[in-house]
DNA sequence: GTGGTCTAGACCACA
DNA sequence: GTGGTCTAGACCACT
């Protein structure tokens, strides 16, 4: 019958040091980092990733040695980001890694929020429409902000409002499973698309209202075309930001 | 444009007798082996995922208390795939309260088996069809012996099979995390439903074989459409019967 | 303070087949099978012991080798049991580890089963007293029939109503701490001690009868002492029996 | 004079994992261990133990999860030893229900560890009196403290010397039996005594110098009688005190 | 020839 | 220099 125990692979176990020397130098990739930055300090690194000191120092002794980052001793020291000198052979291959996990998310995404979207317009109550309202008027505003100042506390501000739309959006589909689906799939798709996403979404809004619309109206057809194109349009946006 | 290190998050150092669990319980959700089927010996696992026997023990271990394995000493023996458990004390009466709980399941089944359906149809490969045609096969048989003999062991023949032609369309999709998705809805589905289902799909496989032709044929969408009027028909059957 | 990790001492796990080949070789140094007597076969040696085949084979192997035991082939055969040829140097290390054993035995017998019967003394009802005279009367019966014709038989049913006497008493004294130990002390003993006991003890029951005599006069003291007699003097005889 | 095969009793094989926690588990049940020391470390265990660091480490994960000892990383970290938990949800109107545990619990330690000190005397080697001197040392000091400093570290320090006082005793009886027993009436006591007792000793260590020097001059009868005596007299003050 | 247990030694993350 | 995890290989008991 159907496959055999082919399907059973080998298991490669990842060190904590290399997990965090690939995160570092995804955000590197990314941009998060600009040339002459500073990288945070080994303690807020310790903090962010919840490893010790050594793991973190083990991957920034890497980086430095490849040349993606300078140290500067003493007070006001710290790891300072280089120009990126192109290694094209590995980064784009770690990018196509990368792309694969981005499409594996979008696709999760679409499924289960297109889904929840067509559920939330026939079923929404009159407060789901009225909170989603005030999550629009909140991301207009926070939008305008991080347009005209794009510093980091913004961008997590209207990422978070993003975040709320649309699982206000599931809630009002009033099913648990596609719920916690919906939040999965966001979470999922967080970890290869990092801290890109949202500088970009400029035209997120119009979409964001659109789609409010029709699950005002009770159209849910028309609610879950606009989900699938705005999630569409999402990961273009990603897509081609990458091919740069 | 300053630096966002929101992207950096904790890394999580999975043990590797955790990813091998994972695949081992990924290969009987697959149905690449069947209750009363043997899995490979533990040396035969070694070899095969490349770790150590300790650390192969320490997963079969897990699956036993789960109940999805069961040990056999001694010449001959090894670790036999046990027939999973659907709370058979679950009666109607009990199904009905479960309503809301079956409503979601399908649902969230709904959401991302159709999606998985039709992303298969587009990136099949050669053996993902004849795979599922051998399932077919298999599960014509089942089904005629389990229609003149509705015993608990050919019930569950049926229930397996069935499983692993699902699964594996979800495979053939080529996205991990929908493969993951679909697993988690059909047992989520399996909950409130128990040990009902599978005495009633008579017809199931009229709609399995017209959705293994268009998957073979690359029709997405007539693959996904199939998917759908399946899952819905297997859903009015539930229903009906619950009414009854 | 006190003792360092000095108490802490190597570990020794005892081979299975090692136990085996000890309680057999204990067995025929206690007389328990005597020279030209056939040993159980390896089906009941098997079934007594609880070990595979294989295991008890190992054992009786080693036996054979030594000159204790010689096989016998075909229909009628069996293990035969050798004359001993002493050989002191090894036997007598062996007997003095089991000496320090039944010491131990019975030391922990005289705390728990004295203090016991002094309370039984005290807390008597009427029916405990009824109970173990009905068994005096049958230890009686038995210890008659047993003296007469040894049999394997009457020993295990003296030693049965000797066991039930005792937690009798053990129980009276309403104190279910101590009846668990009474118990526990009794298995102990059984240990090292063997089927020796009990061929013995033919004045055994008129200690017996005197301990309840005092039970049923709630002379505690009296009680006592007599159970302490009774222990030591068992005591005695099995000691003077194994420096034969 | 047949053979009874009934002295053949099933073969048990211990695994070398719980013969070790064994080990440890006495260790700490004797005091050589304090809450807050630290055991010795793994590879220190796997030398005096003679076991592989393995097995050494499956005994520690079970005391760990019995609550008995405690792990601390990285360097200087290793196992704590912990205070035993005695209840403290256990209130003076719980310990009245408890009045007949508390009598059973007494009248097994009486019978155990008047036996036991009996033996003590007249077995005890030089080495285990200068222990139980520098037992009564700790003891004096720590009783001092805790009757000005009631905390509830001062009492927890005074009763694990206590313990580990008794249990010394025991163990200089020579008898592994008596050991345990005495071991586990101790245990049985602390279930329905719980905190209280401990802040109510003021006058033990008179008693506990008396019993040492029993011992120590080799006279079994007064050891007896005395710790008769302390036991009696720590009875009575735990039941005036639930009288009150 | 299977699973059950143990060993000796290694590398890692941690503090 | 601690505990946490894994490896490679061995012996054993069972069937």
């Amino acid at each position: 019958m159907a496959a055999s125990k082919a399907s059973l692979v080998p298991v490669r176990q990842i060190p904590a040091h290399e997990l965090v020397l690939d995160q570092i130098r995804r955000s590197l990739e990314l941009g998060q980092f600009r040339p002459g930055d500073n990288l945070p300090t080994e303690r807020e690194l310790t903090e962010l990733l919840q490893v010790s000191r050594t793991t973190v120092r083990s991957a920034l002794y890497v980086l430095e040695r490849e040349g993606l980052i300078k140290v500067r001793r003493g007070r006001g020291g710290g790891f300072t980001v280089q120009a990126p000198k192109y290694d094209p052979s590995e980064t784009r291959q770690e990018m196509r890694k990368n792309r694969k996990a981005i499409r594996d998310a979008f696709e999760y995404r679409m499924a289960v929020e297109v889904e929840a979207t067509r559920l939330a317009a026939e079923r929404r109550r009159a407060g789901d429409v009225s909170d989603l309202r005030k999550l629009l008027t909140a991301m207009d505003h926070a939008l305008q902000v991080a347009m005209s100042d794009q510093t980091a506390h913004n961008v997590v501000e209207f990422q978070t409002l993003d975040n709320a739309f649309h699982m206000n959006i599931a809630k009002a589909s009033q099913n648990e499973l596609l719920l916690d689906a919906v939040a999965d799939a966001r979470r999922k798709m967080w970890l290869p698309v990092g801290a890109v996403f949202g500088r970009l979404e400029a035209n997120a809004n119009d979409f964001h209202e659109v789609i409010v619309d029709a699950i005002d109206d009770r159209d849910g057809p028309l609610a879950a075309a606009k989900m699938q194109e705005h999630i569409e349009g999402t990961r273009k946006t990603i897509e081609s930001w990458l091919r740069r």
